[in-house]
DNA sequence: ATGTCC
């Protein structure tokens, strides 16, 4: 099915009810397990849909999801084209923050590392179905869908240098409240400010590998520092509102002809009332999300500072790789849909934070748990697929698989010294096993020319939340 | 990913 076009890049040809290509960016040795699932054929369901731009792309980290594939990006010409609720995925603005410490890690005893570990266990509520446990919290949900970031910063949880350091600013215009359900806000509120449970973690890290020396400390990365990175995004509250958004763009996507090769890609014309409803829905869910990680940072900060003495964590970036985003590509506005890939913007691209414009932003790809993060920065070839890069190491077993195949004393030996506070039999499905391996998915996009190593992290210690 | 099927 897949034709080799050059190492790392495979034509998907059009056919069948696909109005354009697909392309799968991925080494050879990637390339059986695709075979394995659906993503292929979920990738192909994609190049149907309607007002489908130039081609659909799979990152190297592909694999079967709900609708889209994740690891799949899909553009749409703007106004006619369609939105989809499915092809942003269940967790809307699922992302990556990593934050830099004033700490070397080799300072850090054992026994520190294990301090700071459970510390971070009593301030951050992790797992599935943890709610935050303030008021206070709560009460900030309203502000967080319309303002974000921005909202949080007013109430003490952060400080301004965050917002420069995030996409977007940490803040999308045009959400709506009226788009989201009551059960939408009340699960938003119970979970601002929580972990969540699958492959969300927080991780203590040390910055092992620097490649690109000037850019990473324009980055602000130092060998042997002491980094966190937070991986979540919008709880029950993405969940809800995908779930919910999928029912409705389904049963109204006939009223605009648009029929849809399978419900996980259910759409409707970006203009029609119900895409207009979504997307404002998916703007407030993800202010939601980068608030979310905004809170977990401060968090961390009144951590640190309890454990340690010192809780100046800087950002280094905060990105969405879970979204659907209006860009321009080719001279046209298209609508960009994301999952479980990562926007990655070059030196020099209009779209940077100020922050990030002359060197272009950090892409913050974290591998699975127990093996290396890598911080990367894109190319100008990376507009070979609409600016995307893939957004982890991407899962090569199911999670029931994993639980069934993978042994405690197997995650246990790819964990060694890594700290983790749970049991491990409670977190097998996201043994490193269950995963591809993360350095040949890198190799895959610097091999294909789409980005560059700029430093490379590797996990002190992982917390998780238990499913 | 998810109050993992109100």
């Amino acid at each position: 099915m897949l034709e080799k076009i050059k190492d790392n890049l495979y034509l998907l040809p059009k056919q069948g009810k696909m109005q354009v290509d697909g392309y799968v960016i991925a080494h050879s040795k990637l390339i059986p397990a695709l075979y394995n699932d659906e993503s292929l054929k979920q990738l192909q369901n994609a190049a149907s849909i309607p007002g489908v731009y130039r081609a659909v792309y799979g990152m190297p980290d592909l694999h079967e999801g709900f609708g889209l594939p994740i690891g799949g990006v899909m553009a749409t010409v703007l106004p006619e084209g369609v939105i989809s609720a499915g092809a942003v995925g269940m967790d809307i603005n699922c992302g990556v923050r990593l934050l830099t410490t004033p700490f070397a890690a080799r300072e850090l005893s054992r026994e520190r590392l294990r301090k700071l570990v459970s510390a971070i266990e009593r301030y951050v509520p992790a797992g599935v179905g943890k709610k935050n446990r303030e008021k206070e919290v709560r009460k900030l949900l309203p502000q967080v869908l319309v303002h974000g970031v921005r909202a949080l910063l007013e109430e003490g949880y952060g400080i301004e240098e965050d917002l420069a350091k995030i996409e977007e600013g940490g803040v999308m215009p045009g959400a709506d409240l009226k788009a989201l359900s009551e059960t939408a806000l009340s699960r938003g509120a119970e979970g601002l400010g929580t972990l969540g449970g699958g492959n969300h973690f927080i991780e203590l890290q040390e910055v092992v590998e620097i490649r690109e020396k000037q850019l990473a400390e324009r980055y602000g990365l130092y060998p042997g520092q002491l980094c966190v990175m937070v991986h979540t995004g919008s709880r029950g509250l993405g969940h809800q509102v995908c779930t919910e958004y999928t029912e409705i763009l389904y049963r109204a996507g006939p009223k605009y002809r648009v029929n849809v090769p399978a419900k996980g890609l259910a759409a409707v014309p970006f203009s029609s009332p119900e895409g207009k409803q979504y997307y404002q829905a998916m703007v407030a869910v993800a202010n939601f999300a980068y608030a979310n990680r905004q809170l977990i940072t401060y968090y961390l900060r009144l951590v640190f500072k309890e454990q340690l003495g010192d809780g100046k964590l800087d950002l280094v970036y905060d990105l969405a790789h879970n979204i659907a985003k209006i860009e321009v590509h080719d001279e046209r506005t298209v609508l960009v849909h994301r999952k479980g890939a990562t926007r990655a913007l070059p030196a020099g691209h209009r779209a940077n934070l100020p922050a990030f414009k002359e060197t272009g932003h950090p892409v913050l790809i974290p591998g699975s748990m127990g093996t290396k993060s890598y911080v990367l920065r894109a190319t100008p070839q990376i507009t070979l697929t609409f600016n995307s890069l893939n957004h982890g190491a991407g899962r090569s077993m199911s999670r029931k698989a994993s639980i069934k195949n993978i042994t405690v004393s197997d995650l246990k030996q790819a964990l060694g010294e890594i700290l983790l506070n749970e049991k491990p039999e409670a977190v097998l499905d996201e043994a490193p096993q269950a995963y591809k391996d993360i350095d040949l998915v890198i190799e895959t996009v610097t091999g294909a020319g789409l980005a560059e190593v700029v430093a490379i992290l590797k996990p002190l210690a992982v917390i998780k939340g238990k499913d």
